[in-house]
RNA sequence: GGUUUCUUGGCCGAGUGGCUAGGCAGCGGUCUGCAAAACCGUGUACGGCGGUUCGAAUCCGCCAGAAACCUCCA
């Protein structure tokens, strides 16, 4: 009853079914941080989508490896630093501790806003850093074949000879005529037969802090290899897919498609996704560009863009809200609105848990349910999936308020069809959970005052329980009155 | 300049050759000592101009505007 998940490769700009290598296995390869500074919201999408299309796969029934690398070598920074320094290493001079703490202290925070964002935990998360060996032997292996040259102790690709014999440019729809007339020439690129060469290993300046051994001299891998590398290693010379950003479409993964065909005579990646940037103003939010919010910032409010701060969850259900492949802009209004509406979907699940069953259903809750996975299977249209879930939420209302009925059938389908849903697959949990607050004696306080607020309505003592009310909300602590009591939540 | 893509109601954001996406806000109502919340109901939009078609917002062309990539980037 679930139909196919159909995904769009990005290589045949279609939407294809997905068939995996292996029968009932399912490999994926997903580009990680540079880890070097916080994360800001946008490194919060690739994140979300591909743990929605892990969780998603899982469910399933696929076995699934996930493997996301973290970047911690560092990448050039041709224009903006005439050394040719990495980001790491003139991180690590700023900050005067070592390139390594850099990167722990970054990845540690990394991991933790994941934690946060309740993104899973890849199978395998390799550093670029311990995978220097495997990167030298596959710059072996495409010097031996021919498509690379060194010159003055670094290693550079040929693309030119490459795309003699394959296609440099397929999957970001380039082809090697348009580069040439439009690469803009860059400083300090004379060692290179074409400025559209790129480095599988650059010499390390007498200052470049980070920096191997190897035969060609001391250096360190180029930008690109460590991902044809890492992927290949622990998914085997062919895997199922491979995603990451759309900005990474040229030249990062080009050129990983380039590094992998040369050295091992084909390609690797089967099904190549990548999702769209989050703007601002209608811009991309981007480190570079300096217009950026960090996770920190958002789930604590500490930034002058933001209203207010908003939850882990909110901002997961925002990016949800929006189709991984179209750009989505920030903007408080619309984090408000997912707050509303993500709270909305959680009290219904709440409520889902309380519904008495009836002796019939008076609504079919089949046709939510096949349009919610057919949405998900549909290049993991999480959007409309939503949306089918919110006409759930319509139904769990209206059986609550008495006027549609479920059976008790029925009811366990529900439960059990939002459970998977909203929890195993687009990873929401409850947040704000407030009477059951983790901290005891807070509870305890605050119960008391709900007890004493309650004498004073009792004896029509509004002054009193109105005070009560409206201090604790000045200290940071709702208090609501509804139908089945007092609820109380810290704001 | 080249490559790719986008333009949907007050805001966000799906989708599609003919059948109300959804959320938020607004409005009306229910509830309530008050407040807040919650719940129910409610909106008929697809950049402009042509063309194809019985019929287009959806296909084609042109125009306008915007973005991403071409340079590290999620």
């Amino acid at each position: 009853m679930i139909p196919d998940l159909v995904i769009y490769n990005t290589l045949t700009r279609t939407k294809e079914k997905f068939e995996p290598l292996v029968a009932g296995r399912a490999g994926l390869y997903v580009c990680g941080p540079t880890v070097y500074s916080d994360s800001h919201l946008g490194h919060a999408r690739p994140n979300i989508t591909f743990d929605l299309l892990y969780r998603y796969l899982t469910f399933l029934g696929y076995k699934v490896r996930y493997v996301r690398n973290i970047t911690d070598v560092g990448h050039m920074e041709d224009e903006v630093e005439e050394t040719g320094e990495d980001k790491i290493s003139k991180k690590a001079r700023l900050e005067q501790i070592e390139p390594m703490e850099v990167v722990q202290k970054y990845m540690n925070s990394f991991h933790y806003n994941m934690q946060q964002l309740n993104v899973l935990a890849p199978n395998i998360e390799p550093r670029a850093s311990g995978h220097i060996i495997e990167q030298q032997l596959m710059i072996d292996s495409i010097l031996k074949n021919g498509f690379a040259y060194e010159k003055n102790g670094s290693v550079y690709f040929d693309v030119e000879k490459y795309n003699q014999q394959y296609q440099y440019g397929k999957l970001s729809g380039r082809n090697l005529d348009d580069i040439k007339t439009n690469t803009r020439q860059l400083d300090g690129q004379s060692e290179k037969k074409n400025s559209f060469d790129f480095a599988l290993w650059k010499k390390a300046a007498p200052e470049h802090i980070m920096r191997w051994p190897s035969k060609w001299g001391e250096g360190f891998p180029g930008w690109h290899l460590e991902c044809s590398v890492m992927s290949t290693k622990y998914l085997g010379e062919q895997f199922d897919i491979h995603g990451g950003g759309m900005d990474l479409t040229f030249p990062h993964h080009e050129c990983e498609i380039a590094q992998s065909t040369a050295s091992l005579g084909h390609e690797s990646v089967r099904y190549w996704m990548h999702n769209n940037m989050i703007t601002i103003d209608g811009q991309k939010m981007a480190r570079s560009l300096g217009n950026f919010i960090t996770l920190r910032e958002l789930f604590t409010g500490s930034n002058k863009l933001l209203q207010q701060a908003y939850s882990p969850m909110t901002i997961r259900f925002f990016i949800l809200q929006a189709h991984y492949r179209s750009t989505v802009d920030f903007s408080n209004e619309a984090l408000q609105a997912s707050e509303k509406g993500l709270e909305r979907l959680m009290n219904a699940m709440k409520t889902l848990e309380e519904l008495a069953p009836a002796e019939q259903s008076t609504v079919d809750i089949s046709a939510i349910k096949e349009n919610c996975f057919t949405a998900l299977s549909d290049d993991l249209n999480s959007p409309v999936a939503i949306a089918h879930l919110f006409e759930g939420v319509k139904i769990i209302n209206s059986v609550k308020a008495g006027t549609e009925k479920l059976s008790a059938s029925d009811l366990a389908e529900m439960k059990s069809f939002y459970s998977n849903v909203v929890f195993d697959i687009l990873g929401l949990r409850a947040e704000n959970i407030g009477g059951s607050a983790q901290n005891e004696v807070l509870s305890g306080a605050v119960e008391l005052l709900i007890s004493l607020r309650k004498e004073a309505k009792a004896n029509k003592d509004w002054a009193t329980s109105d005070r009560i009310r409206n201090e604790l909300n000045t200290i940071g602590i709702e208090m609501k009155d509804t139908k089945d009591g007092v609820e109380w939540k810290l704001k």
